[in-house]
DNA sequence: TCAGTTGTGAAAAACCTGTGAAAGCAGGGA
DNA sequence: TCCCTGCTTTCACAGGTTTTTCACAACTGA
């Protein structure tokens, strides 16, 4: 389950009177904030798992725009909301262009700006509802409350990297999902170029889904595209080492009736 | 890669100055407007696929509130961005709280309210950017959620780069679209004077749809010109098969375009 | 007929993914 | 603190696919 209302703020400004009277309102509600007089670096802003983040780009001087821009594009899931003093309609679209998600001019009532924070994080949560309960493909169980997936009852040792990408695939099932969709939901910032984790981690589930289930076949591979997660019975001769194979479930056990939308992936051959 | 950055916006304002100035520059963005002067009841706010609403309570009078709270509340994906003038802190409060995403002060510069519905815009498609419907053509099913096409549950084992054209044609159904413009569209650069890549992924298009569905013809050449995707029966000895004559399936996932810029009210109920 | 376009088949170049292994990190225990 | 252990990230290579390029035949419209 998602944390109830918490919302997670960062503060990147150095008008004290402000971010006083704010962090107030904001302990106030329950909020957990973090405060910054200057630029904070991207990896960190990822650490803290934020909602969302309040900025002054006068705080940061010179490269606030760039500053900005940057973090827009490693977090694209972050909300933004810039709040600083007398602007001119060009900077404000140039900022909405660049990223952010609200542009508040000072002085601002620090309520109003708690709304916005709330408004664009309201956004945010609405797209991690759901997916709660456990989910059940094939032979699998997928357990969101142990971070763990099971096979007739043995656990498959995921790590916690290894389970939210199964996790993700799993509730996307039949769904065709990118590297980049897959490393931003999982890791939660933007895939650098060229990074080979999703694959390697691909890898390992496969790996441990073939030990305790070796009579399916899970994840497919779309070249070009991504990972697409969908059980398929293996018919070969494959499951004959000595593992409780059921043969051919022929019943309850197929997700998708063959007749139809057997949708081979290119690959598969 | 997903449909262009059209943006289907409705805007429900009275104030006839406003609202002409936008929809100038709205068109020439090429957006999809919308214009009414009163309420629109949800259920066509929905059928109008939008993005973004943009909404001036005070042309709906009295249930204003009410209005943007059912909104909100019916249409919990849709972009709502409150554009009225002069308000208390507590008003806009109020409006943030109840649903919407953003709050304009009249008068506002209408490049700014534009920024402010891409902001909101942007948020909304990267959530469900794999949104896009299913399309279907005579007996072709395009599906981008799978990067795939099939006919009769079968794929057409399309790889990615055909899989995008065969999209994008088949999106512009019935329209001829220039060889310049696939291109641009599809590899989402200028194409290099002499290039026939266009050629080439067509033919194979034509190759896959052919082995799949032989009693139709979906890609007309137009000489001098470029493409066009318009399935049309083949009435010859070719198709195999009694070839059913369905003329126009209209398979239609693709919203119906919003007229560009309708000035009226689309009766309130 | 002619000049310009488009269809085709095949080869070359570019690009992707699977894989094994090493390097980098973080947490726990001695 | 240092070491150990397990997890994550990075790297390089092999093998396979896809995309691009080319040359030429077939075709269109004036």
């Amino acid at each position: 389950m998602n944390s109830p209302q918490t919302i997670r703020l960062a503060v990147i400004d150095t008008d004290s009177g402000f971010v006083t009277v704010l962090s107030k309102r904001a302990e106030v509600a329950g909020w957990q904030l973090r405060v910054a007089a200057g630029a904070v670096p991207a990896e960190e802003l990822v650490a803290m798992k934020l909602n969302a983040l309040l900025l002054d780009p006068t705080a940061i001087g010179e490269g606030g725009w760039e500053y900005l821009k940057r973090v827009c594009g490693v977090l694209p899931d972050l909300g933004v909301i810039v709040c600083t003093g007398r602007s001119t309609v060009a900077q404000r679209v140039r900022g909405l262009r660049l990223g952010a998600d609200d542009w508040i001019t000072k002085p601002c009532h620090p309520e109003e700006a708690m709304a916005r924070v709330e408004a664009i994080s309201r956004r945010r949560r609405s797209r991690n509802e759901s997916e709660a309960g456990p989910v059940v493909a094939a032979e699998l169980e997928i357990r969101p409350d142990q971070y763990q997936a099971f096979v007739g009852g043995d656990s498959l040792d995921l790590t916690r990297r290894e389970f939210e990408l199964l996790h993700l695939l799993a509730g996307a099932q039949g769904q065709v999902l990118e590297r980049e969709t897959i490393y931003q939901r999982v890791w939660g910032y933007a895939m650098a170029h060229g990074d080979r984790s999703v694959d390697v981690f691909i890898r390992k589930l496969r790996q441990k889904l073939e030990k305790r289930s070796s009579g399916w076949s899970y994840i497919h591979t779309h070249f070009g595209v991504g990972y697409r997660f969908d059980p398929e019975p293996l018919t070969g001769a494959a499951g004959a080492l000595g593992a409780p194979v059921a043969p051919e479930p022929a019943g309850e056990a197929a997700p998708e009736p063959l007749s139809q939308v057997v949708h081979n992936t290119f690959t598969a051959g």
